[in-house]
DNA sequence: TGACTCACG
DNA sequence: ACGTACGTGAGTCAG
């Protein structure tokens, strides 16, 4: 296979500079595009690869450059017109079939040099492209570099393999890096040795090789006694500048070369792009197929607008009716029809709390708690686009406005009279329109407006409110935690006979396999595993063992959970944790700093920890968890008459799939096999497999088809759903769930075997996780409307995926029982009915029961 | 920074 | 032959 990697950022910035001048007729620059596009042109011609990876560095620093402070100083910023060109080039490669490839911290030349190590000793033929020599170094066994140039407007490469390095250098691709360290690189910010340029360097590495002969044969060299003191004197600046100037080959990406096969183009959603950019030729010359781009298309209907930058004011944007608010880090825009404005914090207030006007906002849950701030409501928010992006498609990395907008293929506006607006505040209306279109083609419209809308400004109520804990409660639980973990720390270390930092899992594999000759059982990528399900093993046999994961247990409770809550208390006493609505690929929502979706429960030390989540004085907590909801859901959506007996018999469903299982009657079945039939019950969920399951609860995997398959023939609906979600997902490439929420499946299409069996598993999960999801959002936000209907001061504080608390006043206890009962199983109405435990006490420990 | 481990549903 | 259950977030180590 032929493998071509390009380092993008490389040669965007090559063409950027090369090519002048080159807009779109609304001021957008095209120039790094146009000139990337056509060295990408010129490369398929040149080498006919039949993988190609993009590689982009990220934003932030990179771990070689963050090495010393100098370099990172001497990094100077990307100009705004080609930053802006980028995410829409990278969505245009994406729509061609092209892989792009970046990672958090690594710089595209360290993706070429990991692509290029990949296919070493492999029959496959690399080809780097870049305009930067420094990916010389790279060259030999099978990979050349192709250096991409822009000459007149004419893209062209020079092709560079071994003997064309030699010729040119007379040393090897790889001595170049010691070159590189004797002579430095203004550029890039390498030193080198001070007083020693390319002409010495390349003497000196000709000569003798590399700088560890220079370094440690110094006195004998036959060199002039100043270049040698020189040499001296910059020995430490020579070894950190090959450091600096070593591209690496670990970059954490893919390294199946599958992985960067080209795919089809999509021709619409390219030519649309490129349409865009106004590139009409380049339609043409990639081939692209472009009858999939509808009349009613988004992009046809939005003509190229004019918007005018005008004064803020206030009666004008009210009488548009609807007006669109974008926060562009300080500074908030306002734009209505086609005027466009600057607005200050207090005119956005007003507009918000005005009922009479329709709002668009990028960010609900944000406008709603800027507006509890002062204790006033958010009103009439129609739209949001960060929801809209989030539901039209989950698994995207972002949803920024400039993502969205290449995405949808939205031109920018163009901008009339005098004044700059920022980009995305500009493109924000028509690419807000823009998505609204989609929701309604996807039929996504109600989710968007009667589940994730409304919910926005629930979790910032519940963001806002907090949940109250006992501070010192909390310290004093450390403290004994602290003297426990002491003592188990010198009974191990007496017990395995020396001292080494527990904390770290090489140095305990290290312990336990090495020196003191455990037996092994699983190994990770870089040693032996020491998960607890591996110690658990061991455990029996090696008491030490047993108190080392006590030791975990009690040190994960102390630092993840009592330091780590410490640090986040706010001053009212509360924790105000952020409830993430656009975070995972399901539909559920997701907790952060902290998380309060992991507090401990199934252990008793870690239960304890719920003592300290409190009610506030006067309050009690009222906490309700849903009964089963995904196997409900399951039993629904597959429509499994077997099942949704099972549910409304009223047994336990775990005993009632055991007895079905294992062939007999509920009343003899035993707790170990109601356990095995839990096992199963979730692992269908899951997708399951028999050798998980197997593991998971101990039986030879043997047994464990059979479980499987006794399970799947008792629940013949089941079956039938797994098999239909399956075949559907590979036909739409997505799934869904009752309420439309979607979750696209691109591994389905993968040629990699476990890729499409990852996926296949998705395809069985994320419709009943999503709709369990779903339905418990529903709940949330009826809970909080009849709280407020009917004038109670109990809040919603926490969710947590099946689980709602509410903190209600001792004397409302009842009426919140019963309301959160009622909206939670009543949220939908399905063949089995849903049920809700209800407890409350005074502790979250309490209200658990 | 990623890898590992572990907390939850 | 290969890899091995879905979805998250956080602390720690080590390079």
């Amino acid at each position: 296979m032929k493998l071509l990697v390009l380092d993008g950022n490389s040669i965007v910035n090559r063409a950027f500079y090369a090519i002048k001048a080159l807009t779109t007729k609304d001021g957008q620059f095209t120039n790094g595009i146009y000139g990337f596009l056509n060295i990408l042109l010129h490369l398929e011609q040149e080498c006919t690869p039949d993988a190609v990876a993009v590689a982009f560095d990220l934003k932030a620093p990179t771990f070689r450059h963050q090495m010393y402070a100098e370099y990172k100083a001497g990094r100077k910023g990307m100009p705004d017109e080609l930053a802006s060109q980028l995410p829409i080039l990278k969505e245009l490669l994406d729509a061609l079939g092209y892989t792009v490839v970046s990672c958090e911290g690594w710089e595209a030349d360290d993706i070429l040099g990991t692509l290029s190590a990949a296919c070493r000793g492999t029959e496959h033929q690399c080809f780097l492209a870049t305009g930067d020599r420094d990916s010389l170094q790279l060259i030999g066994g099978n990979t050349v570099v192709l250096l991409a140039a822009t000459r007149g407007g004419q893209a062209q490469t020079v092709y560079c393999d071994e003997a064309r390095i030699l010729a040119d250098y007379g040393v090897k691709p790889a001595q170049l890096i010691e070159v590189k360290a004797l002579q430095g690189d203004a550029s890039d910010n390498i030193p080198g040795v001070k007083g020693v340029g390319e002409k010495t360097a390349l003497e000196l590495i000709r000569k003798y090789g590399d700088i560890d002969y220079i370094y440690t044969h110094l006195d004998e060299l036959e060199i002039r006694d100043s270049v040698r003191k020189r040499l001296a004197e910059g020995k430490d600046s020579a070894y950190m500048s090959r450091t600096l100037g070593t591209i690496r080959t670990d970059a954490p990406v893919s390294t199946n070369l599958e992985d960067y096969r080209k795919r089809r183009p999509d021709g619409a959603r390219a030519g649309r792009i490129l349409a865009s950019l106004e590139m009409f030729k380049m339609i043409e010359r990639f081939g692209l197929d472009v009858s999939g781009i509808q009349e009613s298309e988004p992009s046809e209907v939005l003509e190229q607008r004019t918007v005018r930058l005008v004064r803020a004011d206030r009666e004008k944007l009210a009488a548009a009716g609807r007006v669109y608010l974008y926060n562009a880090g300080e500074q908030i825009w306002i734009s209505a029809g086609d005027m466009l404005c600057r607005a200050d914090d207090a005119l956005v207030r007003e507009l918000l709390a005005d009922a009479a006007v329709e709002k668009v906002v990028y960010d609900t849950k944000h406008a709603c708690a800027m507006m509890l701030i002062s204790g006033q409501e958010a009103q009439n928010v129609v739209f949001d686009l960060s929801l809209a992006g989030y539901v039209l498609n989950p698994s995207a990395s972002d949803y920024s406005v400039e993502r969205l907008a290449a995405e949808y293929g939205v031109p920018r506006p163009a901008l009339e009279g005098d004044g700059e607006a920022d980009a995305a505040a500009l493109c924000f209306q028509d690419v807000c329109v823009t998505a609204e279109q989609l929701l309604e083609k996807n039929d996504q419209r109600a989710l968007l407006d009667q589940i994730e809308l409304p919910l926005a400004r629930v979790l910032a109520e519940m963001e806002h409110d907090g949940f109250e804990v006992d501070a010192d409660g909390i310290r004093t639980f450390g403290e004994d935690l602290d003297r426990e973990i002491e003592r188990l720390r010198s009974d191990i270390f007496e017990k395995v006979g020396f001292e080494f930092n527990l904390n770290s899992p090489k140095q305990l594999g290290e312990a336990l396999f090495d020196k003191l000759g455990l037996p092994a059982r699983k190994k990770t990528k870089s040693g032996y595993s020491t998960s607890a399900e591996v110690l658990e093993g061991l455990a029996l046999d090696y008491p030490v063992v047993e108190e080392i994961l006590d030791y975990r247990t009690l040190s994960k409770l102390k630092s993840t959970y009592c330091d780590g809550l410490l640090k986040v208390i706010a001053p009212d006493g509360r924790i105000h944790s952020s409830l993430n609505q656009t975070e995972t690929r399901t539909g559920r929502i997701s907790s952060s700093e902290p998380n309060l979706q992991n507090i401990p429960v199934r252990k008793p030390i870690g239960r304890e920890m719920r003592r300290f989540f409190r009610a506030k004085e006067g309050c009690v907590l009222v906490d309700a968890d849903y009964s089963q909801i995904e196997l409900r859901v399951l039993a629904h959506m597959a429509d499994d008459q077997n099942m949704i007996d099972a549910f409304n018999s009223g047994t336990d469903i775990h005993t009632v799939t055991a007895s079905q299982v294992f062939n007999m009657p509920v009343q003899m079945v035993t707790p170990l096999m109601r356990s095995n039939a839990k096992a199963v019950n979730f692992g269908i969920v899951y997708g399951i497999g028999a050798f998980s399951l197997a593991k998971d609860i101990g039986v030879t995997r043997k047994e464990a088809a059979a479980y499987i398959d006794s399970y799947l023939s008792h629940y013949s609906g089941v079956r039938n759903y797994m098999e239909q979600v399956v075949a559907q997902a590979k036909e739409d490439g997505y799934v869904t769930t009752l309420f439309g929420r979607r979750r696209y499946l691109p591994e389905l299409k993968a040629s990699h075997a476990a890729t499409r069996a990852f996926g296949e598993r998705v395809a069985r999960n994320m419709p009943i996780q999503g709709t369990a999801a779903d339905i418990i959002k529903i709940a949330m936000i009826r809970v909080r409307d009849r709280l407020k209907r009917e004038k109670l001061r109990s809040r919603l504080i926490l969710q947590v995926h099946d689980e709602l608390i509410v903190e209600a006043p001792e004397d409302e206890r009842e009426q919140a029982e019963q309301i959160v009962r009622e909206e939670m199983e009543n949220a939908c109405t399905m063949k089995v009915k849903l049920e809700a435990d209800v407890h409350s006490g005074k502790t979250w420990y309490d209200a658990k029961e």
